[in-house]
Formats: C-alpha cells, structure tokens, sequence
DNA sequence: TGTTAAACGAGACGGTACGTCCTGTCTTCTA
DNA sequence: TAGAAGACAGGACGTACCGTCTCGTTTAACA
C-alpha cells in the first residue's frame, strides 16, 4: 500500500530539543506563576526558541497547554487493604497529595478555569487524570461487593463522580461550618448509606 | 450622635447615570460575546463613558464584572405541588431555564472560569444565585419530611450541594453514554435512595 | 456718573490669598522643574486651590504665567563710571548675574521656547525685561556721545538689538571655538568699530 | 579584516518603507498642524504604523523630528552677481522664501521653540540649514574683500552671525516703528559701516 | 557530494488593550 | 457668588502581547 509506511517530509524535520524545551517551560510557567502568565512570548524567549516555532506546532495557548499536561507522567496507585473505607482513604490522600503541590493546584484551577470554554481542554485532563482514578475507585468498590461490604447493585463510576462533583463544588464554594474534609467525608457517608455498608 | 447622619464628601458626587450605563454595558458584552470581550477599554467606549471613571470604580475587571452580577435582579420561585419530585422537577426545570439563555450560559461559565483565581467572584454568585436556591431546595425537602416521603434525619443542604456538585462535574466532563437529564436524575435517585421515598 | 467709581459686584469678592498661592507656586515650579512641568493640575494641586478658582482668572498656561512673571520685581540699575566700556561690562555683567540663576534660566529659555507661539508672552517680556535695558543701554551711549568717547549717529537701540540678537543666537547655537563670553565680546567691537572709540 | 564588512543583525530588518512613512508623515504634520499636533498616536495612526515600530525607532518626539528634519533635502544657491549687496539681496530673498511657507515657519517656531530645552535639536538644524548658509554668506563676502567692496579684515561669519541673531531677535520682538526688512537693512548697514564699502 | 526544502533563532510588523496622566468642563457643598 | 473639592468625557502616553512576516542559518534526506 502507499501510505502504509508513513514517508519522510522532505526539508529539516521539527527539532526534538525545540519539543521538549517548549512542553518543559509551558509547564514550569504553569506552577510558577500560573495559567495567565503564558504567554507565547514568554514560552518563547524563556525556550530559547522562536516565536514561530511554537506557533508552527501549536495555534494557541490552549493546544500548548494541554499537551504540555499529556506530556506529564502520571501514576495511580491501587490501594488494597482488604477495607473499602481504608482504601477510599487512602485513595483520597494520594488525590489530595498530588493537588497540593504547586504544579497540581495551578492544573486543577486551570481547568477549572478553562472546562466550559475549552472543552478539549477539559477532555484531555479527564483521559489523563480523572478517568484513570474513576476505574481505580470502581475495582474498589468491586472489591468491596465482594467481600460483601456494600450492595451489588452500587455505581461505583456514578459514586466517583458524584464525589469528584462535590470536592469541584467545594473548591469554588469552601464549607463556612465545617473543615473541607469533614464536610466530604459527610457526603461520602451519605453517599454509601443505602448501601448497607 | 456622631456618624449617626452619613455627611456627604466634598466634591462632586458620583455620577449615577455613568454607574448605571457602565453595569448595563458589562452586562450587555457578557451576554453578547462574553467574559474575554470585556476590556475596560470597550466598555468605556460603548457606554460613553471615560476610561478613568471607570477605573475610579475599580480597579480590576473581576470587580467590575462582580457589581455587575450583583446588580442583577432573581427572583427563586418556591414549588408547593405536594408531592416531592414534581417540586423537585420544577426547581430544576427553573434553574435550567435561567441558564440556557445566552446570559446565563455565559455567566455560569464564567464563574467556572473564575472560581479558582478569584474567589471574591465566586463569593457573590453564591449570595446571590446559589444561596437562595438552596435555601428554597431545603424548604421543599422539609415539606416532603413532614409528608413522610423521605427520612426526617436527611441533610437538605448536602443533598443540593451533591447535586449541584455533579450538575457542575457534568459540565465539565459530560456524561458520554447517557443525556445530561438521565445522568442527574440517576444521580438524585441515588442520593435519595437510603431515605425510604 | 454711574461707573466713574468701579462698582462692588455682588457676591464673594475674588481672594486675594488664592492670587497670591497661584503665583507664587507657578513661578516656583517654573524655576524648579521648568516650564513644561507647569498643569493647571499641578499649580492647584501644589497652591491648595482648587482648579476652578484659576480657571476662573486665567484662560490659558501661558497667560497664567505671563502674569506670574509680571508679578515679579525687577531693578536696572544704571552705571555710571565715566567710561563707555566699563559701564557696558558692569551692565552685561548685571544682565548675566540675573540669567544665571535657576529661575533667570528657565526664564529665558522659557521667552524664547514660546515667543514664536504666543507673542502676547514675549510683550511681557519686553516690557517688563527687555525695554527698561534697552533704555538703560542708550542713556549710557548718550552719555559717550557726550563724552565723544563715540559718534553722535550711532543708534544706541540697534546696537542694543544686535547685541541682544546675538546674545540669543549663541544661546541657540553656542560658539564652538571660542568662550561664549568672547564670542559676544567679538561682536561688541565689531559693532562699535566704525563709531571712532 | 574582521569588522570591514557590517555583517547583517540576525531577525526581520527594519521596513525601509514603514521608515518613509514615519518620517514623511511627521513632516506633513509639522507642515499642517505644528509641532504640537505631532504625537505618536497620531504619526501611527496617519501613517498606516503601528505605534511601537515608531517607539522602536525614536524615544522621544524631539528625536523623531529631529531625524525627519534631517531627511530634507536642502539646496543652497550661491549667488554671483559681482555686487555685494545684490548677492546678499538674493541671499536673503531665498532665505526668505523658504521661510515663508507654511513649512519653513513652522520650522522655524519648531526650532526656536525648542532650542532651549533640547539642544541636540538645534544642532541638527545647525548642520542642516544654518551652516551652509553661513559659508555660502562667508563665500560672497570673501569674493566682495577680492573686489575691495569690504576691507579684508571683516570676520563674515561673525557678520553672518549677528544677522541672523537680529532676525531671531525682531522674530521674538517685532520692530514697532519700522518694517520688518528695513530693520533688518539698517541692522546690516551698521554692519558693514566700518569697512568702506 | 551537492542540492533542496523545510525548520530554526531572531526580531520587526500592524494592532489592541493596558493603566496613568492631564485637559477643560461640570456639579456639589461651604463660606 | 467665589471657593475647594473632585467627578466627568476625552485623548495621548509608553508598555506588553498578539499573530504574522521576513531575514540569514542549520539540518537532513534525496539525487
């Protein structure tokens, strides 16, 4: 077939060290000073590169940015007590520990920031973060069922959500009367209550 | 008694005319093009307004943006059918309606948007949009206790934060298998499921 | 007769205070950050008066300081040694002393920045700087005629005027190979070379 | 030899046509409006320029002007006529003419105007306009000395000098009794008295 | 072993918006 | 009615990026 072997371009072929250096200093702007302060100008000249080699990859911010996050190595760990509460804990301290460095707070403000008018944007960090913890959630609930701690007929995806739901609401509008993990650790217990836990 | 009587400042008073014609004007290019069409710049020029008067008023486009949301009027209709899920269905039926208008889309985008990098604007989009609905929310929840449709030990305010929370969620990551109605109504019958309804 | 005598008007009579700060605080500006610095902004802000109250006596910058600079006094005094030359010195060098300071420097260069755009400005300057030396310079070539230290044809105003001129023109285009001082000094002798000293 | 040849800067070199718009748009203003018309915005904007490609070029409107004053071309004519006084007749008539449209008196407000306060300014005109003049005025007087009109020993730039110092001069403070050129002729007349013409 | 064609860094281009400053006018309260 | 205070519409300032363009210079595959 033709096209079966993809055929080299002819001309110089897109410099790999130029790549790396724009996904690292889109990233390090990220943390340091925060989505607003990229800028393709700022990318470029803290790059060393040019203005237009960026441009020539990326047609805008956006595109930068979200490959600059798939570009970041990610690891879910599976946790497996033999407890579902003892590994939804553990679950939530590995979510939290990875949202509050620096880098993690800046990525969830970013797509925060950006989900309703980059959608792309919101699907990338899904794939690369949110689906990867929704199924870790769902073997444990599955486990759970069974050794018979929860009811089989329980969502686990649908519960995942509903929590991942609550914790967004509560970053944009904090608990008054309680701290932020109380007042998770309440809808997870109303979340779980039918389930005869 | 001293302060008893707010003594007007010397100087010419702020004009009420320009105080008007710069809020409908932000208000005007939010519904139009939305958040990132408002410059100060533009709505100086569009409300015939000068820059400086402005600028006088505030000093940042989120404050500017946040009186102009705060001077917008909303009225919470309180359902009374009797039976829990028509009320419930009417609320959401309501706050739909108020957010499929171009106004309302963009301003619930933008408070995404802006949640996390100014939480002062989050802040009055809660008095002002959220509050209220949940206050309304809980009254009609503890009509339905007193009905005896669901448990009296239920949490009305953490039932419409879930939900809120997973409506939000949705909006980010929309659900790919279902409509969005099918997955917030699953998602409220499995938060009311524990309550015997 | 109705207005032999200047009839009170009604109302608050000007204050002579305010008078007095504008001036003053104009001249002070002008001789501390020249004529540029000078905004009815800044003379209110700097004379505790209100910008109103010098619009009021005055239309313009530049009539505003036409009459800061009548407000000051200003002394010829008038030699008299017996000899042309030594009383033509002692004149440049009064004429020079009160040129030298801080504000006889922006003065001048003031004169001559605006002369060509508001000749009203440079009638003051006459009247009140140039004329009063003018008619110092002829009374001393007067008293040489007398003396017949030099002809009685010479015009004693011209011989001004050209000196004058030229005082002006090195100003603008300093001397390069000699002292200004010589320069002028140079010019002086050719002036008078063919009036027999 | 290493620096003989100007080896070309890296990066998009300056636009030789946005460098004629500038400065051809700078003139045409100084020519309608007067130096104070003349401001960034406006150059940009007549200019079909982007402010900062002006910024790039000149830091300050003196610099500008100053640059498109130099770009004019100007062309002195040497009159010959055999006679001192026609040729310094012609001399001045042509001084006159360029002078007197709209141009010329705005350039010479514009100069006088600023000679004070921006002295890089006066140089340039110096250069440009007052010194070959002063030659082509030295030229006629040296040929008028070969033909005995003068006696040798007249300094004709020291002539020239305080002709055109009499001029500025009767520019700021106009002659009340007389015209202008016939004050300037008897200026010149008492000039040259001394050297038998 | 050259030729060739695209990518490269650099930086200038026409623009838009920024936030500050000043202008000349106005509107209020106080004296 | 003058005065101080200060708000008003307007407009220029000088800066920062935008996204595009034009240079001279690599860099590798193809001829």
């Amino acid at each position: 077939m033709s096209n079966e072997q993809a055929k080299n371009p002819p001309g110089r072929p897109r410099s790999e060290k130029a790549d790396q250096a724009i996904l690292q200093t889109t990233l390090a702007l990220l943390a340091e000073a925060g989505y607003a302060a990229i800028s393709f100008e700022a990318v470029a000249a803290r790059a060393g590169v040019g203005k237009t080699t960026i441009y020539r990859r990326y047609s805008s911010k956006e595109e930068l940015v979200a490959d600059a996050l798939e570009s970041v190595r990610q690891e879910i760990s599976l946790p497996d007590t033999g407890h579902l509460w003892r590994d939804i804990e553990l679950l939530i301290e590995s979510a939290s520990a990875s949202t509050t460095n620096s880098f993690g707070r800046q990525l969830v403000a970013l797509i925060v920031s950006t989900a309703s008018t980059h959608p792309h944007f919101a699907q990338v960090y899904w794939n690369k973060y949110m689906q990867p913890r929704q199924q870790a959630f769902s073997v444990i609930l599955e486990r759970a069922k069974a050794r018979q701690e929860i009811g089989a007929d329980i969502d686990g995806a649908l519960v995942f959500d509903l929590l991942s739901g609550i914790m967004l609401y509560a970053l944009m509008f904090p608990p008054t009367t309680e701290s932020w993990s109380a007042y998770v650790r309440r809808a997870l217990e109303l979340l779980l209550r039918g389930s005869g836990r």
